[in-house]
DNA sequence: TAAAAATGAATGATGATTCATTCATAGATT
DNA sequence: AATCTATGAATGAATCATCATTCATTTTTA
């Protein structure tokens, strides 16, 4: 055993992390409730159990903290999405379980779920980076999947791909920001089937 | 002539809508480009030509300011739309009209879209507002004319009203918010028929 | 010249960040 | 075992810059 300190319970590292876990999760919180703005870091502290002080122990500033919420989010989101997908094949299939990820993780967690869809939306800043970063790849595997699919056949070959894509986001998207503003709680995965029932087949009446 | 003023340019009332005018239009430049809550009332006043004090000669505050210009716009942006639909009866062909005033409207000024898909979300509260007002008349004025397309058959008729509104609206907010942040300038409003056509026929290969 | 409009310096509240201090722990020493 | 000490985590009161807002004064208008 070269690691002493393993004998009683913890590495020492795993308890620094869990404190830094919890003021991001605090911080959540916080910003889902009043706002980036409107939070003061004494209230995530308050909210995190810990003193003001010790939040800047573990994160350089509070642009901070809603940064590395952000990147841990979407980094974690896509890695798992894309082990998810590599194991289907057929891009109508793909592009059902990418709604259905898309809709079930955010639905899982509301305070999350304001959070990117309020909060990473409140600076034009941000929303370059956000669009830089992860956004951009995620629109990207969606296009991928129906180039994929013109291809293969089962799409139309009149539609470009990079605008498909952004129907299918924004259309989540939607889905996400109204089941948030809504005060009735219904289950949010569901509605991925009905956003690709039109997806997929339109709305027009095929006589 | 009855109107004695209207002999040297303008009446005095006019002179203070332009002056209130002036503010806002200041407003939403400074906000478009440094965010709601980075701008200060100071740098509208300098934009507007006027004194810090003037602005709260027009506004009761800085928030004001922002739901003024929310509430205008959006009264506007409704009417107008209602005139022009109401000319309308094809189901098929007022959507398409929807999308285009949409795209045109906010294609055609980019501070205000800023403001209108940035900054109005910054604030989970200010969402509930703009869900409550303007915002759920418009999601269901598409709603209607889906539910009048069903009827008339052209819509089929196993979707939801509803979620076919959420979806296209979801779809074009997406196409305003893609726009904004690109760097490359290209014209908004003809992407109105790119979303209807994906809207309207689905992506599927009908065999 | 009276009233209205505009000014911009001063005020006061707020809240992010800092840092001198305290606390807890684990090894070292006796 | 009891005591001591070094280390780094944690604290939270104090600092300090930042604005929104006010209002006594000046300028413009009619």
């Amino acid at each position: 055993m070269s690691r002493s300190t393993r004998t009683n319970g913890e590495a020492p590292r795993a308890f620094v992390a869990d404190k830094r876990e919890a003021i991001l999760r605090a911080a959540i919180k916080v910003f889902a409730g009043k706002g980036y703005f409107n939070s003061k870091v004494a209230d995530i502290a308050k909210e995190a159990g810990v003193a003001d002080g010790t939040v800047y122990l573990y994160f350089k500033s509070k642009d901070d903290i809603l940064h590395s919420f952000f990147d841990r989010a979407m980094a974690d989101f896509i890695a798992e999405g894309k082990k998810e997908l590599a194991e289907i094949e057929n891009p109508e299939d793909k592009l059902r379980r990418i709604a259905q990820l898309h809709l079930e993780r955010l639905g899982a967690d509301r305070d999350l779920a304001i959070v990117f869809q309020v909060e990473l939306r409140g600076s034009t800043k941000f929303m370059q980076q956000f669009s830089a970063a992860g956004f951009s790849e995620y629109l990207s595997i969606i296009q991928q999947t129906i180039e994929a699919g013109q291809k293969k056949g089962v799409f139309r070959n009149d539609l470009k791909p990079v605008i498909c894509a952004k129907i299918l986001y924004g259309a989540l998207d939607e889905m996400v920001t109204n089941w948030i503003l809504s005060n009735k709680s219904y289950p949010l995965a569901p509605m991925a089937d009905e956003v690709l029932k039109i997806f997929f087949g339109g709305v027009l009446q095929n006589e």
